[in-house]
DNA sequence: AATGAATGAGGTTTCATTCAT
DNA sequence: AATGAATGAAACCTCATTCAT
């Protein structure tokens, strides 16, 4: 009992810093999405309700911060396909749903906006996990549409992130022409089979 | 006589004044492209041989310095179009030429990363004239495309730029997939009619 | 029954808490010794294997805990004198072994140092009855050995500690030149009575 | 005479230049005297009525700054020895007299102590050029008073560092039998040579 | 009594921009 | 018109100390 206590008394306390680094996470990606990745520390901080002090407890750098945002994507984009393995729907569609639904987390996700402008090569290292994960689902399913051929031949899993990436890129904009629905819907347009289309190798 | 050597010092002045203004924009290229955007003033105003000084005197802000250097590219890419639209060859042959030319004109160019990045957003307010000018020759080039029946008649001239930023968006990173080459390769494909084809609208 | 059970407890947590007093002083000598006086506090109580809190509850600031350590280092010092008091041989000589011991115990002592360095002005107050305590035995030790004429009539008890620091400086650096020992040797032939010699007052 | 002209304006900037670094040395002795060495550079900076940048400018960190103070120093000791060395008067006298005036060159600088106490083992690479120097300058010193047979002939030049960095070390405490021209009394003694005194090698 | 997460004032340093020469 | 020294507002990060558990 006395040892149940205690746990639950270790427990308290890792929850309360588990808390901690949760607000610290939402507050940042808040603070990012309204001024980009210049944001200061100290604003996320503040937005979180903690000191500087424990902002740098729990990521020991801004970089470290922002990495984790895209970790955190990476995590919800693999979970979404996922799901879409778990469906019995046609392959394509199921693809075709989780690219969608991938992408509306994208938007206007200025963390991942930096992650893509390349400024920051090594928060791609540094997510290398999540990516190569992500890589991995999205393989199988690339490979059960390739199988049902309701998916190009010629186009891989690897093809997907790339496309994906520059989808996200419309998305920084609000200029003439720029959708990030209509890129998408061309991006799905191109992964699509055609009948009868020979792709380029 | 007072006058005539008022002027020529004048001239002189700014014969002088126009090369050091081509010195420090050679120089940003080159200092924003080793360094990115984030590179220091002083460093572009080293390299162009000129004091600080010399550069707020033709660019009021740093910001201003890259948005030059966005509006410069622009008007290589409409300048592209512009020899297309020259060319008496196939439209859509001509286009992708085009396309061809301008990607790489974007590739590793970190100051046209940082405009797609969606950091400048007001690169673009800035550099209107010529993204419009570079919009509507693409447009003709596009509507002789479309009458020649080798574009799909669903994607128009306001989507290129668009593509294309996904596409330079692409180049930002050496990834494992990423290749601008192989992203544009499919932006073609997909803009090229393919008979049979339905486009989704 | 009671109150022997809580007696027992708190005894046992007095051993304790004595414990650890005795284990972060310690730790602080040896990470204090590596790092020099800058080191964190942080390091001490992780050395000492308690949490911050722990050292906190035994010495109310960090600086408490160096002057602990510099009033710990004088005792040693008195303890060296007395035991010289104790001896039956000849005062100066005594006298010397006595200083001799002494310097070894200062010898890149980052604590003694600092102490010495002036920043830790308060330092000295705080140790003032242990540095008191010493001045009085060495004046003992110092008057047998004038009564036995064999140390310098005009160089006292109180001069000794300035000397002593003096080589206690010597010590912080691995200088060309800088060597206590040597040091120490020289104060120690200046020390000792010289027959013929005359003392400028 | 254009020529002379253009030198003397680029001469006068440079005056400036240099009167600013001046009045940020002034002031960083000033500070540093009073607040010790772990004074901020922000308040160097106002009482030199600059702003900190200029500071930075001058001086690339805080280090560097308190090196040039410490080389100063070395500078002015050596001018001491100079200025000594063109003396005709008995050359353990004029020895005698150089101590002194750098002793009181020494007094209550806190860099000096810092640089003293051994946290800054760096300084002394960093002054090497003015540390040989003035050792070369004293050697030379030692040299005509051993000549003389005025001065210990076991004791060397490269003693005579050691030592005075003993004095100084006295300096910093105000503690009661620390007295800095008594310990430099002593040391000169201990100098001096004794007719009939046989040193220990 | 012990723990260690949290605090936040304070420190150093950077760099876009200004301005005296 | 050109120069580059000066400016100073931030930015990031550290660490002695507090306090909830």
């Amino acid at each position: 009992m006395t040892t149940t206590a205690d746990n639950e008394v270790t427990r308290q306390l890792r929850a309360d810093a588990r808390r901690n680094r949760e607000r610290i996470l939402d507050s940042a990606r808040e603070v990012f999405g309204e001024a980009g990745v210049d944001a200061q520390i100290d604003d996320v901080a503040r937005r979180a309700g903690v000191g500087v002090g424990t902002v740098y407890r729990h990521f020991p750098t801004k970089e470290a911060l922002a990495v984790e945002l895209v970790r955190q994507k990476f995590r919800l984009f693999a979970e979404n396909v996922r799901a879409g393995l778990q469906r019995d729907d046609e392959p394509f569609d199921v693809l075709e749903d989780v690219l969608r639904a991938n992408a509306r987390l994208c938007a206007r996700d200025a963390v991942m906006q930096h992650a893509l402008s390349g400024v920051g090569e090594s928060f791609w290292e540094q997510a290398q996990p999540e990516f190569g994960e992500l890589i991995t689902l999205t393989a199988e399913l690339v490979a059960r549409a390739h199988a049902a051929g309701t998916m190009r031949p010629d186009v891989g899993a690897q093809d997907i992130p790339m496309l994906m990436s520059g989808v996200s890129s419309t998305m920084a904009h609000s200029l003439p022409g720029f959708d990030w629905r209509r890129h998408l819907d061309l991006v799905i347009e191109m992964l699509r089979a055609k009948p009868g289309a020979k792709a380029r190798t």
